[in-house]
DNA sequence: ATGGCCATCATGGATGGA
């Protein structure tokens, strides 16, 4: 089973560049994330041409969350881990026998900000959700977009970010706390390698992506028992250029693949 | 360089992204 996390920047604007990716790749699940439309306007009759049923979570302008399978999906959940916010942030669903959340992470804009505040309180209460929804026994995956690099490794410049928003101690710390509950980050089991070919989002501006300024804020987080079957986690870079890309990248775990090479690269 | 780029919205400058 392989579980793709895209935040796509606008469906509608994107529809093209992901029924390309799709086509190629067909991931079991998709997990999608900045849809920027509301449910009605999701463009689930794509996703049915190309074999998928999709499970959203949208909004008006802002924020949007869709789960797309190939696989029957169950047992789903939206609007967590703050209910009633008014922010589509969060869905859910059994794929596979895995607990599949998709998550896009409040952005925070800047450290001190408003936002940044109401971020940690959100990551606050994402543990609290997480710790009242599953065990580490169970079979989970959590993906999206984390709004997160979690080491000075993801940072295509460390010290030009040092303390800022996405790689600030308190955030980093609300996600070690993830792993220190049971998870564990899927592509670094698998890659070790700092730099271009371990980012997941560029800048639009300044050319951030062909001067390889890039940080890796998209990720897997995966309990004990789906590591075990877990063969592999790439990031797709193909898909952040040519004509009207979204700012990041697609990623994508590799289940029960044991013929699958780990040092896979999409370049 | 207190910016750059991009998508959205009862369409044009504001908002949010990261």
């Amino acid at each position: 089973m392989r579980i793709t996390t895209w935040n796509v920047n606008s469906i509608r604007a994107r529809a093209h560049r992901v029924a390309e990716v799709v086509e190629r790749d067909k991931p079991d699940v998709l997990c999608l994330q900045e849809l920027k439309c509301q449910d009605h306007q999701f463009p689930h009759e794509l996703f049915e041409d190309l074999g998928y049923s999709c499970e959203t979570f949208g909004q008006k302008t802002y924020n949007g969350v869709a789960i797309c399978s190939r696989l029957p999906m169950s047992g789903v959940s939206r609007d967590f881990p703050i209910p009633g916010d008014g922010q589509s942030r969060g869905i859910a669903a059994m794929v596979g026998g895995v607990r599949v959340v998709n998550l896009y992470v409040v952005n925070g804009k800047q450290v001190g900000h408003d936002y940044y505040d109401y971020k940690l309180r959100w990551l606050d209460a994402l543990q609290a959700w997480v710790e009242g929804d599953a065990t580490p026994d169970d079979d989970v995956v959590i993906c999206g977009d984390f709004n997160i690099a979690p080491a000075d490794g993801d940072v295509w410049d460390p010290a030009r970010w040092e303390g800022e928003n996405l790689c600030s101690p308190p955030e980093r710390e609300r996600f070690q706390r993830l792993l220190a509950w049971g998870f564990t980050d899927a592509f670094r089991v698998f890659h070790d390698e700092v730099g271009r070919y371990a980012h997941t989002w560029w800048d639009f501006r300044g050319n951030g992506f062909g001067r390889g300024r890039g940080l890796r804020i998209d990720h897997h987080l995966i309990t004990e028992s789906v590591k075990a079957r877990a063969n592999g986690c790439y990031v797709d870079r193909s898909a952040r250029k040519g004509i009207k890309p979204s700012d990041h990248a697609p990623v994508t775990l590799v289940l029960d693949e044991p013929d699958f090479d780990p040092k896979t690269l999409r370049i």
